[in-house]
DNA sequence: TATGAATGAGTATTCATTCAT
DNA sequence: GATGAATGAATACTCATTCAT
């Protein structure tokens, strides 16, 4: 991959994070990268195709974050895992988790089965400690996490830290 | 009011709430509302105008939605109450519910301060009932009924239908 | 003529005067005669029909200013009053003379046979007075005394005052 | 400077001459250049931008027409050069100066600062022949002057063309 | 690979004008 | 006479995309 390349992806990472796929233009994208507003249509041949191309990185990066708690064999660590996710975003990564939940929102990138394998999971977890209603747990916090998430990215981390303690003591784990 | 501007309001509504207030043209409005493009203008001067006046209507049905909780006495009831609203979302109100979502990823119109009465009222309920830590409790409880509400607004009451008990039972009201 | 008539006339007047006919629209002036939009259509069919009514107006007031020149049988005072005109504008005549200027540009309405009557005059003075080229000093006279007017109506009084007494020792009258 | 910004100047600049600024539409100018809307504010960024950027090449045109009595040095001469350039203009510049006095009449183009050493050289030149107010028959024969170019750009050279001797012999140069 | 000029369809907005009341 | 809602055509301007270099 070209140095250009990777330049206007995060150019186009963080404007579509931040004011939307439809509100950016690409003349803004190629004016953030410092290139010609051709290249992009050399690289990605149209606006979508760069945005497939970024939604393709975004999902790696996703499974990668998820990666330690599937791979997870004791039931506490695995809820204590996914607990801990929202509270540990890096910064840096934060355009790229604003753009997967505003993505959630376009139906067309809306893909609930990529998450099929982390609630399989939970559920597991849930079920081995013995709650009642495993599956249901397990949906429930993946939800508040979601939630918390979204308050992180948009408030930053302070306002929610004391939450983590709060979320790990509520599952003893 | 005339007749005219509450059929573009209601088809800036949808069309917003469906697709992003940037990937709607006021030609589509005019043309779904059945009315002019310049009529538009009249009414709201821009295409923000006329954004601002849907979120105005939105907030005045955020407003009533969580007045029955502000003046309920019995913090049981409060929790129940709160407990139940993302379950009686009206499909009729569907769009109403998605642009307020859609509009939280837009910093403008993300107000939180518009929730503080909600979140004082849940707080005062959880430390009635001698919750060791209320206003935790409260935001936590304000952001799992957010993740429901999200889910029930993309994909349905039946999927989250059984959460709706789960809940109420979690919290013993 | 009705009262709201003469109100639509004058606030069109004053802005044709200061933007221009075309820079200037039908919602301006009913905003500024504080009337309708529809009432300017009710009263003079359309935008052209208005200016052709302010147009007229003009032309009788410039016939008023012409007209004591034009009966005088003294041809050092026919010069001497013609010279005076330009310094004698009232200000809230001007945006009338302002119009009056912007229209000789507007080829439609450059009309200069209405000056017809006051160039014989002016020549016949000069004739009177031996000068020996009476016709072109008489339109060099009026191409003075517009050009004093452009500088008077843009500028103000001020700057030009002394050309007055000037002008008049020039032409010895 | 490519080949088309330059057929957009010069359609635009005879348009704007003919019909005013805001008479004529930027589809208008695109029309006559013969190329897209779009390209007009690729180059000039917007009406306005490409409205000065004809302002600025008058503005130079100007400057080039009055340099040559600038740098004269007889002071009979420098007169006499003043004099002439109304007579000079060349028909494929008609276009050219019909804007500058027609933007005289926008305020916001105005501006008189320019002719400033104009003005000085021609008092200089009327001092030096002992001419009793040389300020005030400096201002006096620009004026004439403009009323002078007034003239022929609106009816052509014929009808002025003997104003020039006139006009010479009155000041004995 | 990379640019920058150029385009054509689209977009928000304005405007003169009409019409029912 | 007077209003205010409504329109349709036009207007300034944007945008994704193409293409010659």
């Amino acid at each position: 991959l070209s140095d250009k390349k990777d330049t206007i992806l995060s150019a186009a990472l963080s404007l579509f994070a931040e004011e939307g796929y439809d509100a950016v233009s690409t003349y803004k994208i190629a004016s953030r990268a410092g290139v010609s507003e051709g290249l992009i249509f050399r690289h990605f041949e149209n606006k979508k195709g760069l945005l497939e191309a970024i939604v393709f990185d975004v999902e790696q990066r996703i499974q990668q974050v998820f990666a330690p708690m599937l791979s997870e064999t004791s039931p506490e660590e695995v809820i204590r895992i996914t607990i801990s996710i929202p509270f540990h975003i890096e910064p840096q990564e934060y355009d790229f988790w604003r753009l997967q939940f505003k993505l959630k929102w376009q139906t067309e990138y809306n893909k609930p089965e990529k998450m099929k394998s982390v609630l399989d999971k939970l559920t597991w977890a849930f079920r081995y400690l013995h709650y009642p209603a495993p599956a249901m747990e397990a949906q429930f916090l993946l939800q508040v996490l979601d939630s918390v998430s979204i308050s992180i990215l948009r408030d930053g981390l302070e306002p929610s830290k004391k939450l983590k303690n709060f979320l790990l003591s509520k599952y003893s784990v």
